[in-house]
DNA sequence: TATCAAATGTACCGATCGGTATATTATTAT
DNA sequence: ATAATAATATACCGATCGGTACATTTGATA
């Protein structure tokens, strides 16, 4: 007395299908239609393996924050390389998640946490949403506050604000690699910002 | 053989009503039940007056460029001023634009150019968007290119770029606000924009 | 006052939304 | 083979979407 028919779809490829719907139209804008068709599976599927939809919502979000987002910090954390170069690969790294898919999608977090003001997505979500928007800048404040180098070049004072300054560029740069800006323009807002919290010698990018 | 009833309600305040519904919720998200409920009028009203929900939408984005955007050119014109004041005091002023709501709602056109890019946007509005998003940086690379205190300082050389800079920084301080974030705090992240593009010398807002 | 025009309230349209009931197909254990 | 189980496909649910038909109310003109 058991068994059953095998399931005809890889669930992780399926949830990285979802993921991408989220990032391009955000979770009020991918409808069930979209999802089912992208992802290849018809809906009695996706409810059985995945619950609802911000059941599926709630697991894309935390393989993009995996995937794309936190998989990055160890670019921080690398003490032979130099802050600043290792700041400017960090962030050139977000850069090209932001411009890697053609149109480019940018954040998929700052996407959909403007879905939350609008009040419009569940709770377990928008809060999982809103914790992940803090991420990058508490990875950032933890660098700057905590790093040896940091310390020497006295980006340790105030490391809030000069974190929430890097933050607030690579959301700027989200919204316009969305809009059609290049990496490549891009990369020239990321200078001018480590410039604007004290890091302004050159050094080259091995992003 | 004339005359007719007379319209119970100002359009005029109707259209800022449907304004801050688009703000608030971008173009999908506002529904026509959202919209006439604030606009306080019934669905035959709204569309004899302003012919569909596309039209309306397109006509609530004018007022914004209009009357929260375009209108704070001026305070990059007067030559009265020293340059790095009038650049910030344009820049807090589109933050208090930004955070001039409670919850704060961000930037109305970064909100709703970001639906551009999931295709949910008719045709005219999408280039309307995409135009204005345009507007405050053109409005910043000719600043910079032009004014004669710019040019003395070399804010001309990479004009283009440096607007770019300051652009990405509004688009930052809006997903913030829109998060939550104070005025007072991104205030901060103005300052060191300005500062990245070689303005760091101390300067007093006006606003 | 009678007439006509314009704005209103109501009730409805087909399409799509998120979600599910049901029946069928495939798989395993007995 | 047969029974039990799980995944599938199809068709449907009530609710809401953007948009409109229709009848009523209101006001200006004749």
């Amino acid at each position: 007395m058991s068994g059953g028919r095998k399931k005809d779809f890889d669930s992780e490829v399926a949830l990285q299908s979802a993921m991408h719907v989220f990032w391009e139209k955000g979770y009020i804008g991918a409808s069930l239609s979209n999802l089912t068709e992208r992802m290849g599976i018809n809906k009695p599927s996706l409810y059985n393996t995945f619950g609802n939809k911000e059941a599926l919502f709630i697991q894309a979000t935390k393989l993009y924050c995996d995937n794309k987002i936190n998989s990055l910090s160890a670019l921080l954390a690398d003490k032979t390389i130099p802050l600043k170069q290792r700041l400017k690969n960090y962030m050139m790294s977000v850069l090209s998640v932001q411009c890697e898919s053609e149109p480019a999608k940018g954040c998929y977090v700052v996407q959909c946490q403007s879905e939350v003001a609008s009040g419009e997505i569940p709770n377990e979500a928008s809060q999982l949403l809103m914790h992940a928007g803090e991420a990058v800048k508490d990875l950032l404040i933890s660098t700057l506050s905590d790093d040896q180098e940091s310390k020497a070049l006295g980006l340790d004072k105030e490391a809030k604000q000069k974190a929430l300054c890097l933050s607030a560029t690579l959301r700027g740069t989200a919204t316009l690699a969305r809009s059609g800006y290049s990496k490549d323009e891009l990369e020239y807002v990321i200078d001018h910002s480590l410039k604007g919290i004290g890091l302004d010698e050159n050094a080259k990018d091995s992003v």
